[in-house]
DNA sequence: TAAAAAATGAGACAGACATTCCATTTCAGA
DNA sequence: TCTGAAATGGAATGTCTGTCTCATTTTTTA
């Protein structure tokens, strides 16, 4: 029997890839059904895992005292931990990686770090996103002429995500950009029967507020992706979503905003799409 | 007894806390252990977790029975199943997902879709970076006078907020835009002393590919992001990373390139400051 | 091919399990 | 303060659990 029982998943799952080749047959059958259904042995009893996987419950045990455990019991926990760290609120996660961060644990924290605040804020916004404003806001899209996308700063790297995708779409768009100097022009453009992407977190960059309300004055429906009922946004836009990014060593995820964005960009191209079938029809 | 039993985790989460007011003190007192640690719940017995919430075992049955369902096990199911989901490969969700959509099944499966890209990219790239190559590409970098940026179409977004982090970060850097069509005066700039940050993903930019071949040949060091060993901006690279980004609807995530280009910067950052504290010590 | 060793199947068994039941306590309303 | 109902604690119960043992089969070795 090994000294070294495989104490996490991965290690474990290593050891078994490993020793494929010379397991006996019954117990090659439940390595293979482990490896492929971590799940239920996770969940499962003994007594059911064997029959999933086609054998005795007793070769079961057999297989785990094989990898150096004592019983199914102590194999399953490696199983159950895998799934708790997996999920493990994020935020708990998180907030220990932001100490081990602080007390200077090396580059390898870091990117674990905006890892998990990515994840966490891809959890939060998929439990908190409102359906209703994600259908709103793409029939607003799809009737607009062009779509304006207007975000600077923090949010800019996600408004030229947005132009990108449009454009690979073919959707007829135009990013406000601060390089040229002429947004007020860019701005004076904008129709009612245009509609803008406005994105913003606080602390609000002052041109976007500012263009914001010169294009809602002017008529054109915005969708606005910030942080707060208290945003300046909020106010002007026709329909708005809250997306509360987890950070990382004064950095803010992107993750969910873009993942909206995304969708705003990827459903606003199917509806178009469906809309102009029923035209020809 | 309620006919309307919760069957998945969200919808019981909301029915415990509508009901929260009302519940009798030792039912709410389980009620506020379950919404704590429903990990606990998913893997514990019901006299462990009976034990931990300071009641009698028959309290949590009750807990269970008032929530409509018929025992302590069917209300386990439902937690153990929101382990189940949350883990379950992402990539089979993705699946699933993308055939839901393929289906036409409306925008909040995009939404989900792209959230379920970006989680399995995340995942991804937390299993397989290289500790040793992020360690050798700060490095490069924190000695850097001047960081270039290159990125273009779906990697500039990243190269963008790497710009925008570097800036807050106070280290000097330059984003090579295409915008004034400048660009190979401004790599011309490049010298030995400083060093490139350049994102390209199948199919490369041309751009991109050019540019960074020209910087090489300057001396100058690259690290690279990008999506395979047979990528050309590999083969210019002093330090490469391979990242496979999910992709969903045609479009690829960023999430996963994003958490390590944050990871980079806030990595040369920590460096820099170490690095000079030393030098003043 | 024969003998030894390893692997396997199947049932036995003790302990732990979820659940139920009932006596006792707490609470609400008059 | 009294009374009925609801809530609670704690032990009893029957089922199901993981593990063990041993007879049988398969594989390996000489």
């Amino acid at each position: 029997m090994d000294e070294r029982v495989p104490r996490d998943f991965e290690t474990l799952r290593a050891t078994i890839l490993d020793r494929r080749e010379t397991l006996p047959k019954r117990i090659a059958q439940i390595a293979a059904y482990a490896l492929d259904n971590p799940d239920d042995i996770a969940f499962g009893t003994a007594a059911s895992i064997a029959a999933s996987a086609g054998v005795q419950p007793s070769t079961l045990i057999r297989f785990a005292q094989q990898l150096g455990f004592d019983g199914f019991t102590s194999l399953q926990q490696v199983f159950r931990e895998r799934l708790r760290e997996r999920n493990s609120s994020y935020d708990e996660r998180l907030q220990a990686l932001r100490a081990k961060a602080d007390a200077g644990a090396g580059h390898r924290a870091i990117f674990d770090g905006f890892v998990a605040a990515a994840s966490t804020s891809l959890n939060d916004i998929s439990r908190t996103l409102d359906e209703a404003h994600l259908e709103d806001a793409i029939s607003l899209l799809a009737k607009a002429e062009t779509i304006y996308v207007l975000a600077k700063r923090r949010s800019y790297p996600v408004a030229s995500y947005i132009a990108y995708a449009l454009g690979k779409l073919k959707i007829r768009n135009q990013l406000i950009e601060s390089a040229a100097g002429l947004n007020a022009e860019m701005v004076a453009f904008a129709t009612p029967a245009d509609a803008v992407i406005a994105i913003s977190f606080s602390p609000y960059a002052p041109a976007t507020i500012e263009e914001a309300r010169t294009i809602a004055e002017q008529g054109v429906p915005i969708v606005a992706i910030t942080d707060s009922s208290f945003s300046p946004l909020a106010q002007f836009a026709k329909v708005w979503f809250e997306v509360a990014e987890a950070d990382f060593a004064g950095f803010r995820s992107l993750s969910a905003t873009m993942a909206l964005a995304m969708a705003l960009t990827v459903g606003v191209g199917e509806k178009r799409r469906s809309t102009s079938r029923k035209r020809k029809a």
